[in-house]
DNA sequence: ACCTGAACACCGTTCAAGT
DNA sequence: ACCTGAACACCGTTCAAGT
């Protein structure tokens, strides 16, 4: 039923079972020597700056050796996107709404310092081990709480992804110039100018309403951690209510 | 203090602001047709077959004349994302819980029909006239609630991020063919016995823990459509409850 | 003004050959 | 077993030349 497409061999990498070879020269390279090159030069450049031929020169080898260490350079893009992720806080019995509104904006804020992120397709599910271990912790903070293991798993997924909307949204707006973050949108004008050049009223009512009261503009609009704070506290909120209703 | 990054031209002629010419011949072609090839082309083979040159060969030009019409690929993108979007539902008076659940739910599937817009980096901010029509008719329906203008483009922020997020999860899972919906991941294994195999207990407890009770398994795991209402309504009562503290 | 065709500077990936 | 270097089949984009 099923086909059979086995997981990419990057992952057993990932984590570490780099295959013993007891014939023929030692490897010069390891998985994390190349995602840490990549991760360095998406960093500087963007993931267009990414080649294949880049990322070998980094590390000095001809671009053919990685393929020793990945079987495609999606199977890279893949390793970095666990690479970049740092280790998560611990929740140490910190009440879980604390918790996990600090989980979720660093995630967020890592999103945005390697913007490169919201290009990687395969961000989900999570299969590398670092991922994971965010997982986990958050699994952990939702301890004591009642929910069964899929509401966990539910409430844990949901904010992931408002991260990863915030993140693109702000990322979006800002034309990824991190100094910029909280101003205006790329360019001369600001988001609800440019709208305003284009809409018309009749087709779009709501909107036109809308863009006259000035949210959609510059720094008080769409951007600003006001914003992110308010959508978190939504779905915090809602898990809340869950809870209250499992007590 | 901004730079001066004007809006990329493809956003005039997505408007259908097409340049009046008076001299030389008539254009062969308009940025619809074009966007139209192009996203047949993604639904039919991925991202990965929409080349300058299939597109242009699929509307019988040569690939450099595409560009008379975008500035570059990037833009064709961004034209394609706007292009596949359907018009909205009408909210007609529909209660704003009922129209933005139905709302959040059309926005998923299309991403799930056309999964290679989950590799579209520029989804947001909505900029073209398909995209903004949604954004207009979210708005109208939450009318009559007693939101601000602010909160009601939070809400609706919110709203896309997650039927985004759900998306991306299910294709992940499900390795994008959309026969194996709700059923296992991509592969022989199932996400749960892949996990398995990689994490160890001590590091990872909670996720053990949850493992083990095989909610992440196949078809009763994070793909079925209880989890995308679950998750949805998680968000909606959130709103449900901002909206009862106004009132 | 629109489109073509040649050209440029790249890509990711393969494969046989060296060690 | 690991790495190299040549080679293959592409890319996106430019630019001068045609109409």
């Amino acid at each position: 039923m099923a086909q059979e497409r086995p997981l990419p061999s990057v992952v057993q990498r990932m984590w570490g079972r780099e295959p013993v070879s007891r014939r023929g020269p030692r490897p010069r390279l390891d998985l994390a020597t190349i995602t840490d090159a990549a991760i360095g030069i998406a960093d500087a450049q963007g993931l267009a700056g990414v080649s294949m031929a880049a990322v070998a020169s980094r590390v000095g080898v001809a671009a053919t050796a990685l393929y020793r260490y990945v079987d495609s350079k999606e199977d890279l893009l893949t390793a970095m996107a666990d690479g970049v992720v740092p280790p998560p806080p611990e929740p140490d019995g910190t009440p879980w709404r604390d918790y996990l509104a600090r989980w979720t904006r660093i995630q967020r804020d890592l999103l945005l310092e390697h913007a490169w992120l919201l290009s990687v397709a395969r961000l989900v599910p999570p299969l590398g081990p670092r991922r994971l271990l965010w997982l986990d912790r958050a699994l952990t903070a939702l301890d004591g709480t009642g929910l069964d293991p899929g509401e966990k798993i539910n409430v844990v997924t949901s904010l992931t992804g408002y991260a990863l909307t915030d993140a693109a949204l702000v990322h979006g707006l800002t034309g990824g110039d991190p100094q910029m973050e909280g101003a205006a949108i790329s360019g001369a004008a600001d988001y609800g100018e440019v709208l305003a050049g284009l809409v018309d009223p009749e087709t779009y009512p709501s909107l036109t309403a809308v863009m006259s009261t000035g949210v959609l503009g510059g720094a008080e609009g769409w951007v600003d951690d006001g914003d992110f704070t308010f959508g978190l506290d939504l779905l915090l909120d809602g898990v809340e209510a869950l809870i209250g209703r499992k007590g």
